[in-house]
RNA sequence: GGCCCGGUAGUUUAGUUGGUUAGAAUGCCGCCCGGUCACGGCGGAGGUCAGGGGUUCAAGCCCCCUUCGGGUCGCCA
């Protein structure tokens, strides 16, 4: 084995070109794969830039030197000294960025064996994803692996230039932390200089910032890391990245407005890409009423259409009981699908019932006339009206489903985003912003049988819905907004109560009372009372904005050390079990031997 | 906690109605090869069919349990 003493590295791989042909150049990295010809071998050597081809000619360095050559594996690491050359017209490959070139070998140093890896080091792998994970380290070698990080690392360097240039500053938040009443379950950490008592991870650095309002900082931001010990998804992690930010005497209209100049800087600085600003706005309403999520994609169109006044007074009783309950029969236009299946209906039927819906009917506008099941009790003068005020041609299909207010957004709202990938109606190229806003301030528990606060009870509402508090909680709407990227929440914040009575008020609502309150939240409220500016604030999740950026349809691809769907690092092997020892100093009585 | 899908050489997989020695590609090893770039040719090694139990003359295949993985509903202020 060799090292690189004396040797000094002065190219990278990725980024030879035409330009630097009969230059003397020190290359290092890994070989990514070999060509053995016999007397002539071919090598692409792989660092962190790219790929180039390198080439070990017999005749050229000498019988030793070559025999040493043949013995190179992929994945072992490399130092070459060697010439640039330009190939030949009919040997150049375009398929590489480095193709028009090669590099001619005069030394070689095998600086590292490898094991033959489990899997390729290339793009596109399909591969267990388990596989992937206990050998993070070679699957972070691959290519989209590495542009996903790099990608990563550039857009917090753009964000934190945008702070910096616009007055934030960052300040750092404790990761233990006390634990929050509300919300996401927490991580805890036992105390060992504090017999029996814990500490939390942060959920996010909420309070804290908030504190740091009253402290006088005005314009704060972090890139922070966030605790959740929750079920994980696709887009969720027990630890994930948030890009938290508050501020001090400043509008709805100007937080709104200062974060589109900042997505626009960064999409434009990293992906070269224009974000037209500002961007759209709908209330929470509106994209539940006409998209059924508060996160819509709207890289489609596909609306929900209200059909209630068209079905109401018949023999249908499905439809009479929905309406009769307050419910609404709505539908989502799928074009020129009249011809679906009688198999894939039965699958939606099935796929709504996830969603809470009982069921799912349809109206086939087909060549050979109207299918429906409900067609019976209806005339075909009703079809005919639907098929108008829905704009249907004859071709298209109708999905429809009658139920609560809530029940219909879900299921249908889901059905349309199910509908568009089935269908291919989706841009994967286009990027569509909106804010969410005049969100409802709360949500009512099924659950706890209690209204909750729907963002958290530190929200402003709306000046004109504060009498309704405690009277008609669900009227009232906050001061919240959410911004969505193709259909997924990148981010969300509001303005806060930073009066004290108001926030009185609110806990009230949600069934705290003031000792409850006090004990909970008594540091903010102690500290909310000695001159709190108004304030207001956002936090982007990062992981899922680079996930989209990145193209990817999960945040394990853009986190480099991430966890499974269990909460498993399988890498590592996290979380595992302890001593006894470790157990009793931390005064954890119960030593649970879960694993023996 | 619920639902859906899956686990067969290192990897990706085929495997019929339950019926001979579980087949392929790729990777790996050896030999040959001077212009390849998914190099090519010849030869070779490589399998606890996730684990356990059951049905059967006979199980990769059917049934039950367990386990692991992915997706998802609930949950995620």
């Amino acid at each position: 084995m060799d090292t690189l003493q004396g040797m000094t590295r002065d190219a990278h791989c990725g980024e030879l070109r035409v330009k630097d042909v009969d230059k003397e150049i020190t290359l290092c990295g890994w070989v990514s794969r070999r060509r053995d010809h016999g007397g002539l071998i071919f090598v692409d050597l792989r660092d962190r830039s790219g790929l180039v081809q390198i080439v070990f000619d017999a005749a050229a360095m000498g019988e030793e030197a070559f025999h040493k050559a043949e013995s190179i594996r992929s994945e072992f690491v490399l130092a070459v000294i060697g010439k640039v050359r330009a190939r030949t017209e009919d040997t150049v490959n375009k398929n590489m960025e480095t193709g028009e070139i090669e590099v001619v070998i005069s030394e070689l140093r095998i600086l590292n064996k490898a094991k033959t890896p489990p899997f390729y080091i290339q793009d596109g792998i399909d591969v267990d994803e388990t596989v992937r994970m206990r050998y993070r380290y070679l699957d972070l070698r691959r290519p989209e692996m590495q542009q996903n990080l790099i990608l990563r690392h550039k857009v917090a360097k753009v964000m934190r230039d945008f702070f910096d240039a616009h007055g934030f500053l960052e300040i750092e938040t404790p990761m233990l932390c006390k634990s929050t009443p509300e919300g996401a379950r927490d991580f805890l950490v036992p105390s060992r200089l504090n017999p029996g008592e814990f500490y939390a991870l942060p959920q996010s650095p909420q309070i804290f910032k908030q504190i740091l309002q009253v402290a006088g900082f005005e314009k704060y931001f972090q890139i922070v890391r966030c605790f959740r010990d929750e079920d994980l998804r696709a887009d969720r992690q027990p630890e994930f990245t948030q890009l938290d930010i508050e501020m001090s005497f400043m509008s709805e209209e100007e937080i709104l407005t200062l974060m589109e100049e900042m997505i626009k800087d960064l999409f434009d600085k990293t992906l070269g890409k224009k974000v037209e600003t500002p961007l759209r706005r709908m209330t929470w309403d509106d994209a539940m009423d006409n998209y059924g999520s508060d996160k819509p994609d709207l890289r489609f169109d596909m609306k929900l259409m209200d059909i209630s006044e068209y079905v109401t007074g018949s023999e249908f009783k499905v439809f009479n009981d929905v309406l009769a309950n307050k419910g609404q029969v709505k539908c989502i236009k799928v074009d020129g699908y009249a011809n679906i299946p009688r198999r894939e209906l039965d699958s939606l039927v099935e796929f709504v019932k996830i969603y809470g819906a009982k069921g799912l009917a349809w109206i086939q506008y087909a060549e050979e006339g109207v299918k429906s099941p409900f067609k019976k009790f209806y005339s075909d003068e009703v079809f005919e009206k639907i098929k108008e005020a829905t704009g249907s041609k004859t071709g298209d299909l109708l999905l429809v489903v009658a139920d609560k207010r809530l029940t219909v957004a879900a299921a249908l709202g889901a059905l349309r985003v199910e509908m568009a990938k089935r269908r291919n109606l989706i841009d994967p190229d286009k990027l569509n912003f909106l804010w969410i806003v005049d969100f409802p301030m709360y949500e009512y528990s099924e659950e706890e049988k209690r209204w909750k606060a729907m963002h958290h009870p530190f929200t402003a509402p709306r000046e004109e819905d504060e009498q309704y508090l405690l009277t008609d909680p669900e009227r009232v709407k906050a001061k919240a907004y959410d911004m969505v990227l193709n259909g997924v929440e990148i981010g969300g914040g509001s303005l806060r109560i930073y009066q004290a009575d108001l926030q009185e008020k609110v806990f009230e609502s949600l069934g705290l009372s003031k000792e409850e309150a006090h004990n909970k939240f008594g540091f903010m409220m102690d500290a909310f009372e000695y001159g709190t500016p108004p304030h207001g604030g956002i936090a982007f999740g990062l992981d899922r904005l680079i996930m989209i950026m990145a193209k990817r349809n999960s945040i394990r691809d853009v986190i480099a050390f991430p966890k499974n769907q269990s909460a498993r690092d399988v890498m590592s092997d996290a979380p595992s079990t302890t001593t006894e020892k470790q157990l009793q100093e931390l005064s954890i009585r119960t030593a649970l031997k879960k694993k023996s």
